[in-house]
DNA sequence: CAAGCTTGAGCAACCGATTGCTCACTGGAG
DNA sequence: CTCCAGTGAGCAATCGGTTGCTCAAGCTTG
């Protein structure tokens, strides 16, 4: 086996290099304590000679600060959480914090590996997107964090019955203010499309008691046959089946909420099939703006997920915690980031103005 | 400002609870060296019931290793780059390995800076998708943590004249095998639609490429007619206007070859809106394979591009290297991934079998 | 019973930095 | 000329582990 590391350059041998000692170069780089100005130059030239790069490990060991946070999410690949991870890495890189990425692969057990893991590195906070079907006290790895220091912040996916602190999106408000999009268009008999409820996805739920708020306020009887539940499990019919059906009743909806992008557009295309006409026969609507939402003809009208901004205020409240520590007010908190309507042609047919 | 951190068990705590040594309960704990059972029995159960974990921080200075991998991107939210990033991750967790995330926001200086503070945390090899216009030298960070011993690995956008390894994509190999497809079918008239080439977008200069190979190959003589470049930077127009008018010329093309798929999905709608028929009139196909290509009506015909292979074997390389160091055979080397042609209905009307 | 080998565990040095404290030297005041 | 404050720099301890070497105790063997 080859040798492994070329050992880089030490304080100590530039210490020696200088003829000085280790802890005048400490202070000469770190600037820090009185020294003739003269000396500190010479070290900082040499330092620069020499190409000496400190090693964060060492100074970790010595200062006890990491300068490191962990990001645990279920699945990296997927748009919405990556877009997660920027809103992160945007304010940890403005606070000179680096990121390790942990990614679950929605399994429990290696998002408790991970965990451990981030414990025994010692980051000095955590930002994690519970995901999974959990079994009660499944978040005591979380609390352990907690208690050894390691502040941590649940994002996106609302874990239940729990005392960690949450940053959300306001899926409820979001789902009433999309209907009330609707209602104002005129639209009275309003379709809701979810996939096969699932007790961990908790946004799904959230957009549909949305919905029902919007239709309870404007007075409107709630019909649980406009409510679909599609599998989209076993094959991929995505309830074809079922929406067919219920648009070919005479008495169809006159505008669909589907429960996120992709879906939507699946079903876009389903109508326009069927002879319908976007959004003069049918409007239709869904959740996330996904890039696929500005493309679909007509371009569809969503509610935009704010996971970037998600991100970026998890990572501000953990670093305010980091700060503060338990002088931290209201801690642990739950706050909840509000979508934004895009509204575009598939609600209405001639654009107020140019939308992105 | 209150404590920072609440002190964690230290193997020295642990040593002195049981009144052994520390170089004890580290040779127990890590199964090194002799030690009669009992005594390593006695010691994990302590190790277990205090919960220790042990800081990897210092495990790291003393060990010298940091099981650490560094992932520079040019934009985390990207679906491209987080594929590949999930391709990383997943062979450095099998390894036990960590990865610190960097994202450049394709800023150069920014990717600089973070090769400098990869350099300092010592990560044992690093992992980079390289962006931006790039002057010649732009690569001198990526050598000087070659010359530290740190391995680096350019994955996807080719960085030329540089001696240091890459894992990329075979787009000239991908752009004439998609080009196959469509001379197979029995079109002649292909033009070919990219974007307003930009010197570090080596993939579209590949994938026209590998058109041209295939065209030559094919007997067909170059027609720099059916090359389209379109300019998205000023307003987002697309190349609507050249597009139609060459789709109205009597000898207008019967396939178009699109760099990519979201503005194939765009010219798609444009097509169809023109009246002409999808495969019938104009067949289309796209590169990359993302998730819109399957969803648009007809399912778009796309060569997938293996992102997250590309993110596996780039990370594979770079732990090969870690171990054989300087006795690792053909480096720096260069590799190619081939991509794969899945064929939707923009090509074929009747499909063949039901792919995904 | 003495010599030799094996076993189990600790001492001390080290990894590469930081930091409190000490101390020699310098220069100005008395 | 002496005293003292201020300046510049180094010693040694520390952070939390790992590891080569030493050594005492226990066991086997002749």
């Amino acid at each position: 086996m080859a040798e492994k590391t070329k050992k880089s350059t030490t304080i100590h041998d530039l210490a020696e290099i200088l003829g000085v000692s280790a802890t005048t170069v400490s202070r000469a780089l770190s600037n820090r304590g009185r020294m003739k100005a003269q000396t500190r130059q010479r070290i900082v030239e040499a330092a620069r000679k020499y190409d000496y790069r400190p090693s964060l490990v060492a100074q970790t060991l010595a200062s006890q600060r990491t300068n490191m946070l962990g990001v645990v999410v279920p699945m990296i690949g997927d748009t919405i959480y990556s877009q997660l991870v920027r809103g992160v890495e945007q304010v940890a890189f403005e606070r000179g914090y680096n990121i390790t990425l942990c990614n679950t692969d929605m399994d429990i057990q290696r998002e408790k590996d991970y965990l451990d893991m981030l414990n025994r590195r010692r980051v000095e906070g955590i930002v994690v997107v519970p995901f999974g079907k959990r079994e009660l006290g499944d978040d005591a790895h979380f609390l352990e964090a907690e208690s050894r220091g390691i502040p941590v912040v649940i994002m996106e996916e609302e874990l239940p019955n729990t005392s960690l602190t949450q940053v959300l999106m306001a899926g409820r408000e979001g789902g009433k203010r999309l209907v009330n999009h609707l209602l104002e268009l005129g639209h009275c008999r309003i379709a809701f499309v979810r996939q096969m409820p699932e007790p961990w996805k908790t946004n799904s739920q959230k957009r549909l008691q949305g919905y029902q708020d919007a239709l309870g306020e404007a007075g409107i009887a709630f019909d649980p046959q406009l409510i679909l539940t599609v599998d989209n499990t076993n094959g991929g019919e995505f309830g074809v089946k079922e929406l067919t059906a219920c648009l070919q009743k005479p008495s169809r909806p006159t505008a669909i909420v589907v429960e996120h992008d992709f879906l939507a557009a699946q079903y876009m295309a389903m109508i326009l099939k069927m002879g319908l006409k976007i959004p003069e026969d049918v409007a239709i609507v869904g959740f996330d703006d996904v890039e696929i939402a500005s493309l679909v003809v007509p371009p569809l009208t969503t509610m935009r997920a704010p996971s970037g901004a998600v991100g970026h205020r998890a990572a501000e409240l953990l670093f305010e915690r980091i700060e503060k520590g338990d002088a931290m007010p209201n801690w642990p908190r739950q706050e909840s980031i509000p979508y934004k309507l895009v509204v575009r042609q598939s609600t209405i047919s001639v654009p107020a103005m140019n939308i992105k």
